[in-house]
DNA sequence: AAACAAATTTAGATAAGGCTAAAATATTTT
DNA sequence: AAAATATTTTAGCCTTATCTAAATTTGTTT
């Protein structure tokens, strides 16, 4: 059994390695609110276990060990994201911290019965694909809204979890995934996009903006 | 915060305060499965948060404050049990190992829902009462089986939640909180008690017999 | 009531996982 | 390419919750 801590290293090391493709000391520290030198030793633990490579200075990689525990984890907290969602009413912007705690003592049959009764679901209520159990993840071909030009329909795909302030204004706008929208243009110097949505337009921040995924929609 | 471990002693001196009046050192020991040296330790953090009073050499008693906290983690974890049985389906016998773990992350907010879900109930599957939110709870007046005599009959209040196998004999042949039954004969020699359910007997060890609580039936 | 046994506490050690401050290595700037 | 800056690691310490072994206190027997 791995300790609460060793499972939301792997976890954090697989989100960075997804978003940001290198894994470094610093980034750990700050996603998990440790200091560097914490992050450090924990590297060494983590490579006796061989559950990363860890070249010193050069930041760390899952091994294929590390990357099925990892994709366990976050299994369980996005099936328990959607269950509290479906089957206890918890707003989309309350799910995730719930989560964050109930994943580490999730049992598998437990697992099992939230995923029968949900249907074997896909997806999160953020959009984000659940991993199989078998430890594989079909991963959605998209763009950040940021990227996207003006005058293009687009079908939103995932939005980020960790930021509930922005979830909840997102709601309250009726933006979710699968949602459909119109990108009607990028303000200058930095400024919002704004987007438009059941026939009104609203400003979202560029920075809001890399953490809402979308596709273009067909048409 | 506290700890899971804290609240777990906390838990336990308020079972043993229950069941036996009085909390030694050596009944916690053995309820937690830790050594004797590691609860003196414990007992002693304890007495400095002001949740128990601690008299060298005479064991401990819980103060408003730990009740109050020990009652709210009883609350968890029979909300829980019942709701795993109710929403899920999570056999009898397995609610409990579950309730243990989630028992020490469930938000109020969580609860809450929990609570309402299931219509406000009193009672978990096991049929012990469930605390009330303000740190009260109505305790039930019965006696154990094992004290019962014979020719009488009962109606079942409570069953213990702490041995599965116990609990699988008892679902297999039907007997849960409500079940009303006769008590046919107590064996000689320390031998089982025979009881009488839906027309056939059935023999329960005096040990398990200690663990089911009944109380007279009208008639 | 003295001696023995049982229960409890104290003393000292260990393992996890965190921290700060200082040293080592990389990276960027001049 | 050297200097300055930023990142990472090492060293050493702390806290929590355990443990074992030894000492103390209580309870029980003779």
């Amino acid at each position: 059994m791995l300790s609460q801590s060793i499972e939301d290293y792997l976890k954090t090391i697989y989100e960075v390695e997804a978003s940001e493709g290198k894994v470094s000391t610093s980034a750990l520290s700050e996603k998990l609110g440790v200091s560097p030198a914490s992050v450090t030793s924990m590297m060494k633990k983590l490579s006796e276990k061989k559950l990363i490579t860890h070249k010193r200075y050069q930041g760390v990689k899952l091994t294929p060990a590390g990357r099925k525990i990892a994709l366990e984890i976050i299994r369980h907290h996005r099936l328990i994201e959607l269950y509290l969602k479906e089957a206890l009413g918890v707003p989309w912007d309350q799910v995730h911290q719930e989560a964050e705690k109930w994943e580490h003592v999730l049992s598998e049959d437990l697992e099992d019965r939230i995923d029968k009764f949900l249907g074997y679901p896909v997806t999160d209520p953020h959009g984000s694909p659940i991993p199989r159990r078998d430890g594989t993840m079909i991963v959605r071909e998209c763009d950040a809204l940021v990227d996207v030009e003006p005058e293009t329909l687009v079908r939103v795909v995932e939005v980020s979890d960790h930021d509930p302030e922005l979830l909840r204004y997102l709601g309250g706008i009726g933006l979710y995934p699968e949602t459909e929208m119109t990108v009607i243009s990028k303000q200058p110097f930095k400024g919002p996009i704004i987007i438009e949505l059941t026939g009104k337009e609203y400003p979202i921040g560029r920075n809001a903006a890399k953490y809402i995924l979308v596709e273009k929609a067909n048409n």
